[in-house]
DNA sequence: TGTACATCAGTGAACGCGCGTTCACTGATGTAC
DNA sequence: TGTACATCAGTGAACGCGCGTTCACTGATGTAC
């Protein structure tokens, strides 16, 4: 008998059912979730050690085990935020090929994810702009990625396949700048107010249809190589 | 001869050219100062009473003169950092009656005021979404305002006095939340890169002539009260 | 004008407290034989 | 299988420190006459 299921035997006998690196991760996940909840109404950099393993519900000093500082918790929680992230842009993505209605899909397929999610999304929308520098700009350059992303799907329609690079990224970049606000703001509608959440992500829909709407415009009658100087004649007189 | 005439004189022939109440709201003005320095690279929830009372070089007991704790010195941080966004929007409002690019120069006042007030607007941008909630409400109704007042200057316009308030609104919030985008990204532009920074205003301008472009376009074949199921007939395939 | 008194912005010492970090420890889990 | 030993996640006490707040104070500024 190996020394492996002599241990699980064991455990079974005795009812305990977690290894010892189990029963670790579980406190480490037990931390991440504590600095995740306390960081819902402030910011991460106003959070002390000594209240994160409080709520964790162990001693101080069990912190160190885990993390060397809670600046290096700060970055795993970047990272596991952005993982449900990218999850959900991955449903995006999967939706758009099924159906017709790629902008509602869109808006319905974020909605769910940050009510699934909140407290990841509320932790990424407030250290954006709110965090120290190292964590602001690790969640900058995620978030530049998506934009990114967005563009190379973007040219794949047969009305944006001739645009230029820079274009499409000033259009993905406006996208995705609209589904941030929509994010904080369907963040901020108060707890079970569906009407006011409706009229969030219909104002998002509307937009982002608003913006689609521009597509066709921008430079359709100024070749690709003279349109430097920009659809000034294009414009309304706003 | 006044009390206060003579007040003058004293105060000219020692040299001492303050008052006590012009001394103590320059005390006031460094403390306000200290904490707007302080968090330029930190939330404001993380700092501390004597470290701001450090920088601003007085004892911390002062402190109590002038703010009853630091929540009541944000909250004055946020109205004095909108009342200069507020003037920002009276020059960029003023300069729209002179000239025909109403959207360049839109853009270029609001770069020179974040470039002349650099400390203030990162201030609203962190604490707009880091903040804790009583200052983020704060922010977000003065932020709320100002699209309300961008939708009552778009309803001037000809193709644009036809548009129900709500897509006024939607329009408006929109490019608002291009704006505020954009402060963000001109802000963490690395000092003195105006190669970098142009690019920056120059996506941004694109972006508002891109939506301008779709301004005709929406709703145009739909007469206003049959308006509700939106413009899908006149989106492209995206 | 000068004098006597009032005001009050800012001081500095003191307080109790919770902080981050260290350390030797405990005892359940895991391993070797 | 049982036994003897190793590992190591988590503990609890201790530390020095800076925190927010209080208080009686000081002395320049302001006021009354």
């Amino acid at each position: 008998m190996t020394a492996h299921s002599h241990a699980r035997r064991r455990r079974r006998r005795a009812l305990v059912p977690e290894t010892r690196a189990e029963r670790k991760q579980r406190t480490r996940e037990a931390l991440l979730a504590a600095a995740l909840a306390l960081s819902e109404e402030r910011a991460f950099s106003s959070l002390h050690l000594r209240e994160v393993t409080r709520v964790a519900g162990i001693a101080p000093a069990g912190f160190y085990r885990h993390f060397q500082n809670l600046d290096e918790l700060g970055l795993v929680l970047v990272d596991e935020s952005f993982r449900h992230l990218r999850r959900m842009l991955r449903a995006a993505r999967e939706n758009r090929a099924d159906h017709a209605d790629a902008i509602g899909d869109s808006v319905a397929v974020l909605a769910r994810h940050v009510h699934e999610y909140p407290l990841h999304f509320r932790f990424i929308a407030r250290e954006r702009s709110g965090g120290v520098p190292v964590m602001r700009r690790a969640i900058r350059s995620e978030i530049r990625l998506f934009a990114s992303e967005l563009a190379t799907d973007l040219a794949r329609f047969p009305v944006l396949c001739a645009w230029s690079t820079e274009d499409l990224w000033m259009l993905a970049a406006l996208m995705v700048d609209a589904m941030v606000a929509t994010v904080e703001e369907i963040l901020d509608v108060p707890a079970g107010d569906p009407v006011a959440e409706q009229e969030v992500l219909r104002t998002a829909e509307r937009q982002l249809r608003l913006i689609v709407l521009a597509v066709p415009q921008w430079r359709s009658t100024a070749p690709a190589a003279l349109a430097d100087a920009g659809p000034t004649e294009h414009e309304p007189a706003v």
